[in-house]
DNA sequence: CCAGTATACTTGTCTGACAATTACTGATCT
DNA sequence: AGATCAGTAATTGTCAGACAAGTATACTGG
């Protein structure tokens, strides 16, 4: 029997909102008033911004005091910021598992379904991706520093969803320097691990950036 | 002129809350309902719901779908995690400025007041001491990173506010591993910074949790 | 003493409302 | 014409009161 969730109204929208967020179906810059998501709902207005004010909580919306909510147009500078956070948490996470040698079965998986999902399309690559990442940080079992990786994912999940990623991400690529990072941590390399981090993440944030500079305009 | 900050209700009860949590008036595990607070602040039950789920996204407070707010007791398990995470992060920041030997000026200041308000009690050490490591993190400049830090500062400031220390730190101690951190970053010794720091943290940690097991029964 | 039910308490959500703030529009003046 | 200011519309902050739904506790019967 599955474990069903019990979910309030408040978490079934905001986790509705982040799914059009991520899907792109609400692109960067667009305003989100309350009246907007208690409309699209159905919903009272105290619910809806109930709800916006989880995903401002998370960053993956702005708002201040008396103005209304705007989905974040991620510049340069905060890409720059995102990737170094995560270099910052990941590469520590490594050292850790090249420490004890300890390779993540969930993060081989995940790297075999960014194989598999490299032929239906960009946007379908990033959940693997993401979910690769996040395995092996999770394999340390803190429940604190999975929390704040994860809102990292998510961030850089509308990250992708903005730039909508048109035949710029190259799998074979991701996937050999997934392969790469689990093979010296199961030797037991810590600094060649990190290393092969550095430069993946460095990678992606620089396709990111090229391609939000050359749209932008 | 002074900047003002324009704070809503919510962020003023919520702000009020944090600090009675950090002073110790609100005892871990007592539970908190929205008509206590409301009562309290004499404001509407949902501005002090709203109040409350703030604190329960940051991790000062425990809850679940219709059930109601409890002060989470730290236990060893929590201790661990905070301080395992802590050094996580702050670890590789001192990799960093130990590679630029660049020293926050901001840190020093704040070891000066570990010194001075040694003299005030334990509780009054903690702000500066916390104020340290935040000084650390801060220089990074990553607003994402100083943002995670500090909710693991605000979760430290609750555990000791709950062990209500009694005279068992030491003063001097703090504030020569401190110095010492400091030291190492500037000569550009990475490892001997984050090695100081596991230390330093290792035993913070281990006097927390032997204090919290002697007071638990 | 245990199990099941009944009651009180607490939270989730809604409707409706008003005040305070922000954004916008139009008129006036240089 | 362009800029500045006032007034209006839109939006958010907070409230009161209400009801439903879920939780915790006490009470009763076995």
């Amino acid at each position: 029997m599955p474990r069903l969730a019990v979910v309030s109204m408040v978490d079934a929208v905001s986790d509705d909102l982040r799914q059009r967020l991520f899907g792109g179906e609400l692109r960067g810059g667009a305003m989100l008033t309350e009246a907007d998501v208690a409309g699209h709902y159905d919903i009272a207005r105290p619910t809806a911004k109930a709800a916006i004010e989880q995903l401002v909580a998370e960053g993956l919306l702005d708002r201040s005091v008396h103005k209304t909510a705007r989905i974040p147009v991620l510049d340069a500078r905060s890409i720059r910021d995102i990737y170094d956070t995560r270099s910052h948490l990941e590469g520590e996470a490594l050292r850790r598992l090249a420490a004890l040698r300890l390779v993540p079965e969930a993060a081989r998986a995940a790297n075999a379904d960014v194989v598999l999902a490299g032929a239906l399309g960009d946007l379908e690559i990033v959940e693997p991706d993401m979910r690769f990442h996040l395995a092996l940080v999770d394999a340390l079992r803190s429940p604190r520093l999975s929390r704040m990786y994860g809102s990292l994912v998510n961030e850089v999940k509308l990250c992708m969803a903005q730039v909508q990623g048109r035949g710029l991400l190259s799998v074979d690529l991701i996937a050999s320097e997934h392969a790469n990072i689990l093979d010296r941590v199961a030797s037991g390399d810590a600094s060649g691990a990190v290393e092969a981090l550095h430069a993946h993440l460095e990678h992606a944030r620089d396709l990111l950036m090229t391609t939000l500079s050359s749209q932008q305009p």
